[in-house]
DNA sequence: TGTAAAACGGAGGATGCCTCCATATAACTA
DNA sequence: TAGTTATATGGAGGCATCCTCCGTTTTACA
């Protein structure tokens, strides 16, 4: 009775094996995507972690909670590039190296592609975390990029990253990294364009007919 | 025995019924798909169309294969496009309204996305048809601003859909579209502008731009 | 009209997702 | 230390989907 004092709230201490189990799927889960692609069936990540598939699915209620467990680290890491490199460079250049950084993402791990695209979408519960910590970088850039002059154009920080993203979703021959490091190039160049919406070539209402 | 001279070569004129059948199938298809989104069960077209789950397999192997034959008629009108707007504009904003019509294609029939992606991928059986139409649509667009001075960047003409593209991929709010849009503007500005890939905010080695 | 090539249909094997709950175990208590 | 209880565990099994296989039916052709 000594301590009772609370009506039943008394938070328990986590217990360890949980604990334990967590770490451990993360880590073979981490593994499996590695080698195996991003569509490994939980199932076998369970069998390979050892544990039941119900401890699994207790702990990573879905696929994309577990691939944000696993990349949790890397998008951190991606994000927090994004200060090292404005520090380094100017905004445009470091907006340009950022966006090649996560080109490069793309490409090594494969596997983040899923998890922001989880993030991406309206799956509250993810969209947290990591969408947020992409999403406060790119406008870092963006900001310090407007501020200094460099970008005359209106755009939502994440609409640079989809596109770049689409590429990766598209299995094109192979090379597209470089390409899309072409593609940064262009849409940097059109950021630093002094050229209204309407643009380059005519300056109506220009296209939008068409059927 | 009059026509006998062909060893067994004599192909038998193909069965009605068969014919009647996939002609039936891609019809329910593409009601089902605009009703229910890209992912109906292949059993549930089946069931629809009033024929076997085998006969759905035999006429279409994959999934991709059905979108494939239901939007190939999207495809060849979304190519055609390309042509006329050509016509009735200069190369650049022909370009850049084909894109929004792309857009407006992902837009609406948001289906036609995996449809796309199929013929993007090495899908082998696919990737001949769709992606032959698209590409050669986007190239002509490409050459023809090129060829009148308005481009001065070098781009692989399915890069541009690449970009766009990330855009339905990624599930944001809803209100993509509109971005989409000035995505494309920005990338407009982008391969119209002088500067070489090393581009604006420093001069770098590069300049190797402006073909 | 007979016959064999071609097409049909759908049962069922395989796989993967996810839920549920009887059992086991760690944290707490006396 | 033993007892109590909240918490975690494992995996069988329900459900959905994909896709194959093959006995039966239909059609083109002679």
């Amino acid at each position: 009775m000594a301590t009772a004092k609370k009506k039943s709230t008394a938070p328990r201490k986590p217990r360890a094996d949980a604990e334990r189990n967590r770490l451990h799927l993360t880590d073979v889960a981490k593994k499996a995507f590695a080698e195996r692609g991003a569509d490994v069936t939980l199932d076998e990540i369970a069998k390979r972690a050892g544990v039941g598939i119900g401890t699994l699915y207790r702990h990573f209620p879905t696929r994309d909670a577990m691939l944000q467990a696993v990349y949790r680290h890397e998008v951190e890491q991606l994000a927090g590039a994004a200060d090292a490199l404005l520090e380094r460079m100017k905004p445009l250049d470091a907006l340009r190296a950022w966006l090649r950084l996560f080109v490069d993402y793309l490409g090594t791990k494969k596997i983040i592609l899923p998890v922001l695209n989880a993030a991406t979408s309206d799956n509250s519960a993810l969209f947290d975390y990591s969408a947020t910590q992409i999403r406060a970088a790119a406008e870092r850039l963006i900001t310090r990029a407007i501020e200094h002059g460099d970008v005359h154009q209106d755009v939502r920080p994440m609409d640079l990253l989809y596109a770049v993203f689409g590429f990766s979703t598209s299995n094109d021959p192979a090379d597209w990294m470089p390409r899309a490091y072409r593609l940064i190039d262009i849409l940097i160049a059109g950021l630093a364009s002094a050229d209204g919406p309407e643009g380059t070539s005519k300056r109506g209402k220009g296209a939008r007919g068409a059927a």
